[in-house]
DNA sequence: CTCGCGGCATAAGCTGGGGTTATGGGCAGA
DNA sequence: TCTGCCCATAACCCCAGCTTATGCCGCGAG
């Protein structure tokens, strides 16, 4: 119940409710003002992203008073960012650089049929990295369409070997049969605490046993994170928590409930931040292959060659 | 109508054209998804975003056709998400993530007046840090109203002694007379390369005289970064490109154009997908402290120390 | 068996943000 | 002084997205 007056809620909504979309600008104003940046010109940056100059300077306007600040000095002479300007303008970099991936891995996950490239992919990797390797592939090969599956090692491998997909990516201890494989990169596990936690302020590594013995924040059981932990520790790891997601198990290790132990692809933004802090582990092994997987003897050629080349660098 | 001929360009534009904002959701439908995915039903999540169910329906569903992905299994007893739908959400999240440290960031600059705790901080940290910061101080102390002014460590120091800041932020050798500061964090200067550099390969770090005689892709010289570089190398760095911004010099680097020096909070993405590579140094400091600094004897009380604990831990 | 309820879809109508053309005014350099 | 680049304002238009009003379906309770 409580609906019928959703008039505004005073304040009994812990923080933003969720108008999240009413208080940021959409994205056509965030690049319109990338825009700007770096053309230093209204008119310049609305034929850049092809609008007309009054538009831009509208827009411009409006993003101005929503956010409550002046965002670029005008002149008769050109537009330059404010101070205010430049740091919304380097936050906003972030959001569209993450639509950027966002629409780079949609694009791959429509085409289906006609792509020139078809990718069968496990979660993580499709996750957190193929979005970044099909922006540099379009960098370079701007025209070629991909299509993209996720699922899990034998899905891809499946694809693979019916000739549904081109080339595969997994992550796991062992490569199915019927596919050759390389090693494009190295998925750590690792322990991570929040800065508060009393792990933190210790220098030593972790061994195992103390590690087996800790109550932990994993993936439930049957997850690919879990089954590598509990294959290194013996099927000793502790629960302190299960939750189904890995942002679910983030936000808990931020919040302090205790170590988590995660992908180390998902959290090298809050590493970098130190909202959360790596524990170094002695002993064992956490460490996973990353694989390119093909078909035994197709060995991949045209578009998903320059897609390897990409992964391995 | 107004098209003169925005008929479809047929691709003789690169890449994208910049119509991003045409091919990604806007945020709205993006924390409509979100909610769908947490509450497993369309008018629930309709509740929770403030909209009516027909509304959450066809949001949905046009989101749908935009992406030409399905998201959603209905049924007659609530959503479930598609897996492609759960590929979207996970790559959604990280957008509406850079859009809530967005707010955070803008709430804080627009404030100014009648703020409770006023932050001065220098960009760097404005940049990166603050943002989760004040995401993090809000999930604790949900009506603290917050301004932020970012600027030199001279401006920060300048704030604080004429009470106009409560606290400061400053990454830097020094600090500057008359404030008490506590270390926070530490900011490194990391050497990283493109997968592709034949520097990704070398095992033993590189020393101090060899960096030296490397020419590298370098911020301008003035900049914060350069002269922290400066003086660990003596004043000898040799720069292969100046470039003024940060993202620029990621973008030389990730291109290959060669190493790069950047602070380590600026690529945590990037070495987490492995876009670059991170290459030991030896021998030279060219770590940083970042500070919280305050007025000599004024020890940050109220909002000000819930912030410090945040930032500490 | 039949309500009642929660869940989804479709239909019709309204509104406002964002776009367009048209026009005007300032500042610089030829 | 004229010409070019820049920005602002005004008047108009359109469609995306919202709302209210219904209808259909499946399930569990009485």
């Amino acid at each position: 119940m409580g609906r019928t007056d959703d008039h505004d809620h005073p304040g009994h909504r812990s923080a933003s409710p969720g108008a999240l979309a009413h208080r940021v600008p959409d994205l056509g104003a965030l690049e319109l003002l990338l825009a700007v940046a770096r053309l230093g010109s209204l008119g310049g940056a609305a034929r850049e992203v092809g609008i007309t100059q009054p538009a831009a300077s509208s827009r411009i306007r409006s993003m101005e008073r929503q956010l409550g600040v002046a965002l670029v000095d005008r002149s008769p002479r050109g537009s330059r960012l404010t101070d205010a300007g430049a740091l919304v303008t380097d936050w906003a970099r972030r959001i569209v650089e993450a639509a950027e991936a966002f629409d780079a891995g949609a694009q791959a996950l429509r085409d289906r049929r006609d792509s020139r490239l078809r990718v069968a992919a496990s979660m993580t990797i499709a996750e957190y990295l193929l979005p970044g390797w099909l922006l540099a592939l379009r960098a370079d090969r701007p025209d070629t369409a991909v299509s993209l599956l996720a699922g899990n090692s034998a899905a891809v491998a499946e694809r693979l070997l019916s000739g549904e997909a081109d080339v595969g990516f997994v992550e796991g201890l062992t490569v199915p049969a019927g596919l050759d494989s390389a090693v494009i990169a190295h998925d750590r596990l690792i322990v991570v605490v929040a800065p508060s936690h009393a792990w933190a302020r210790r220098r030593r590594p972790i061994g195992a046993e103390e590690l087996a013995g800790t109550p932990l924040i994993l993936r439930e059981k049957g997850s690919g994170t879990r089954q590598v932990l509990d294959a290194a520790l013996g099927g000793l790891a502790r629960p302190l928590i299960e939750l189904s997601s890995t942002t679910a198990v983030k936000a808990a290790a931020v919040g302090g409930a205790g170590p988590a132990v995660l992908s180390e692809l998902a959290v090298g933004e809050e590493l970098a931040m130190r909202r959360l802090v790596r524990i170094p582990v002695d002993g064992i092994a956490l460490a996973r292959d990353l694989r390119a997987v093909w078909p035994t003897g197709h060995r991949p050629t045209g578009p998903a060659r320059d897609l390897l080349s990409l992964t391995r660098g």
